[in-house]
DNA sequence: GCTAATTATAGTAATTATTATCATTATTGT
DNA sequence: ACAATAATGATAATAATTACTATAATTAGC
């Protein structure tokens, strides 16, 4: 059930996303969406962003320092993080070997790749055995 | 200046780190740590776990869901997060092609990889520009 | 085009993870 | 042993996010 009913605050949001490289923080989303409707929550923009992720239509960027941010981009690509100002940019890199990984992001990259971290999302061992007992 | 100065709480920390796989939280290093030291505080877990990362004595791991894990395995390896149950467990992988990654990381666990994240860190254009400018 | 059903919102409170503060305690160089 | 200084424990404060709830907006059926 819950059928998805369209609002305007959510299509804002969407918008701003899909119009900015900045890749924003829900706080930052709020300021700006808040131009356009003054009265929005930031309740509201927490509740939409993450439903645009769940839907596939947002991603969201975990990063180490400050909050969560959003990228309204949904093909896959990668994310710098800047060490100094913690600004997050978008890298385009198509293929290469791990240990190459970083000479050949920093070549792709106008900034400075000093080093990354990937993290790979799926079921463990014992879950996956638990989902297999299940079907 | 700054000497660091031995404690035992510290010692303690950076030992259970060394002798677990379970990449915990501060709070799970904290519960054990507890056993050792009943008057610990929350606040020197989080002190030493972030002043041994740090130091390069151990990784702290940013992960969507939850707290920060922290891993007293220094050398550079590979983290796989659980999407059920949020373990996160380490992943040994040496090269591959980007495109090709999921299925190595895969064939390589013994759960099942579904995606991966990767973020790379260094500095943006902007703070690259600037550095140079200072020295 | 109304009306009823239901989802979404704004405003606020609550929660979670983490860091800061500070008086007391522990460590260390002399 | 003592003085200097770093570390601790206890607590308060902060930051990011989620939960709650009465009201408002959207939509499907008539």
């Amino acid at each position: 059930m819950a059928t998805l009913k369209y609002s305007r605050q959510r299509a804002s949001i969407k918008e701003y996303l899909l119009n900015t490289h900045e890749h924003p923080t829900a706080d930052t989303v709020y300021l700006h969406v808040k131009e356009e409707f003054p009265n929005i929550s930031l309740g509201t923009v927490y509740r939409n962003l993450n439903l645009l992720a769940d839907m596939g239509e947002a991603q969201k960027i975990t990063t180490p320092v400050g909050g969560d941010r959003f990228d309204g981009r949904t093909d896959f690509h990668y994310h710098v993080i800047c060490t100094c100002c913690g600004n997050v940019s978008d890298l385009e890199l198509s293929s290469g070997h791990i240990a190459e990984i970083n000479q050949l992001a920093d070549r792709h990259f106008d900034g400075r790749v000093d080093s990354h971290s990937m993290i790979f999302h799926g079921l463990c061992p014992e879950c996956l055995r638990n989902s297999r007992k299940l079907s």
